[in-house]
DNA sequence: TTATTTAATCGTAATATTGCAATGAACAAA
DNA sequence: TTTGTTCATTGCAATATTACGATTAAATAA
């Protein structure tokens, strides 16, 4: 146990959770603010404003590489990261279409009883 | 060691990263699913929905509970759980807001080199 | 009272995540 | 070449999460 039963679900809830499992640490949050903000940034930015070990860091941006919602760049022996921003358009559409459910007016919790 | 360093991010990095955190499983967003669908209903029913045990289900009605976005209320033996929508639209305004990022016009990644 | 129903909680096992030191790989500079 | 720089990867320890059976608690029904 401890292993999360993927196949009792639709695909779009896994989408939706996978994309949101990852954007569910404060380090990863403030990495993509500062890489959006920077307009790209090697890692070794990331250690000092952030203040986590290169290690570390280095694994919370591999994880946000594997949705896709940055890009690395080489160059030299720097990496260059940046927002890939046609992902990141496509998951913001993908969780305002989770958001924008339409609720049946004047919703009470039970209101018959 | 297995636990996040809160302290070295904003309260703001923190509050997105809580609620993603909670969105970040399929089981949950299931739940959320279900509840908006069917204008509220008991833990029960989502035992047959969703597929998983009873505890596991209560556990994650808890998580979902604790961010505020879905409220219960006793009726008898049964506890009716509906979505709480002044919560769910602060959470998407939240998140919309931390999505409408303006991203510099034409960003390249690492465009000068 | 004694069942029955329903959901929360407890206890536990399996697995995942977080964080870091150490190491490795690739390149640049001397 | 050697040395330094930068980031990725490995290996490990600490902690968190997921899932479930068993139990408990609270309300209802018989």
């Amino acid at each position: 146990m401890g292993v999360t039963k993927t196949h009792n679900f639709t695909a779009h809830q896994n989408q939706i959770a996978t994309i949101t499992k990852v954007l569910g640490h404060p380090a990863r949050i403030a990495i993509l603010q500062h890489i959006a903000h920077t307009k790209g940034c090697i890692c070794g930015d990331l250690v000092l404003e952030i203040g986590l070990a290169q290690a570390t860091i280095s694994q919370h941006l591999k994880e946000l590489k594997n949705i896709g919602i940055i890009q690395g760049n080489i160059e030299g022996t720097s990496v260059c990261y940046c927002i890939n921003q046609d992902k990141w358009n496509e998951i913001k559409e993908n969780l305002e279409a989770f958001f924008n459910f339409k609720f049946p007016v004047l919703q009470d919790c039970c209101p018959d009883i």
